[in-house]
DNA sequence: TCATTGATTTGCT
DNA sequence: GCAAATCAATGAT
């Protein structure tokens, strides 16, 4: 019988994190800049039988504006939570598969594309529809809050040095724009193969001033 | 009620 | 590299 591998976190480091989660203004701030800032983060799953905890690696911005963002013709039956508070869940379905957001602000959020296993994690969570399997998320979780709701984001202490920036993936309208932020040197990130360039961990100024929200 | 469309994943060439 | 799988949301009829 082959030795258990150590966890990569204490299980009790985990319940402090997610009784004390980001609160609403770390997602009241301009979407790419979140975007940046989830980077690095804990995405905790509490389930009936454990918790399930990943290192966020790979996030995708929609802002306003943005013709590929689900928002940008208003609120429908499928978005609605799009235009919940800051800290909303928005989960939808896309072909067989579901994917999960933060929303920042009125209609504009986060994709939560990949994370890196630390506790728990079932399978390959590199990929929206693969991250999504793996923290048993669906339409079930949509419009749940990640302060007070069974899946949250806290601190995790450590701090990310570099970060790559580059075109999101698997979209049409809008393919263009740099909204796609990853971990740099992190193995946990889809789409290997898509081109990504270096930025400075400083921060995400230089986006902002020609994307806003 | 019908046709179209995906913020994906997988498997085959 | 490319296309199929497969289905709910959406918008047109």
């Amino acid at each position: 019988m082959r030795p258990r591998p150590a966890p990569l976190v204490d299980p009790r480091s985990v319940a402090r994190a997610f009784a004390t989660p980001w609160g609403q203004a770390f997602y009241a701030r301009p979407t790419i800049e979140v975007a940046w800032a989830l980077l690095g983060q804990w995405l905790i799953r509490r389930l009936p039988d454990g918790w399930r905890v990943g290192r966020i690696t790979e996030t995708e911005a929609y802002i306003a504006g943005d013709a590929a963002n689900h928002a940008v013709l208003g609120p429908t039956l499928r978005n609605r939570s799009m235009f919940g508070p800051p800290g909303t869940l928005y989960v939808y379905r896309v072909h067989q598969v579901h994917c999960a957001n933060a929303v920042t602000g009125y209609g504009t959020a986060v994709l939560l594309r990949s994370v890196e296993p630390l506790l728990g994690v079932p399978g390959d969570p590199r990929g929206p529809g693969r991250l999504c399997r793996a923290f048993a998320l669906d339409r079930a979780h949509d419009g749940t809050s990640l302060l007070t709701g069974p899946v949250r984001i806290a601190a995790s202490g450590a701090s990310v040095a570099r970060v790559l920036v580059g075109r999101r993936i698997g979209i049409r309208l809008d393919a263009h724009r740099p909204l796609r932020f990853v971990v740099s040197g992190s193995r946990w990130v889809s789409s290997p193969r898509i081109p990504l360039r270096s930025e400075r961990a400083s921060g995400p100024a230089v986006y902002l001033s020609f994307a806003q929200s």
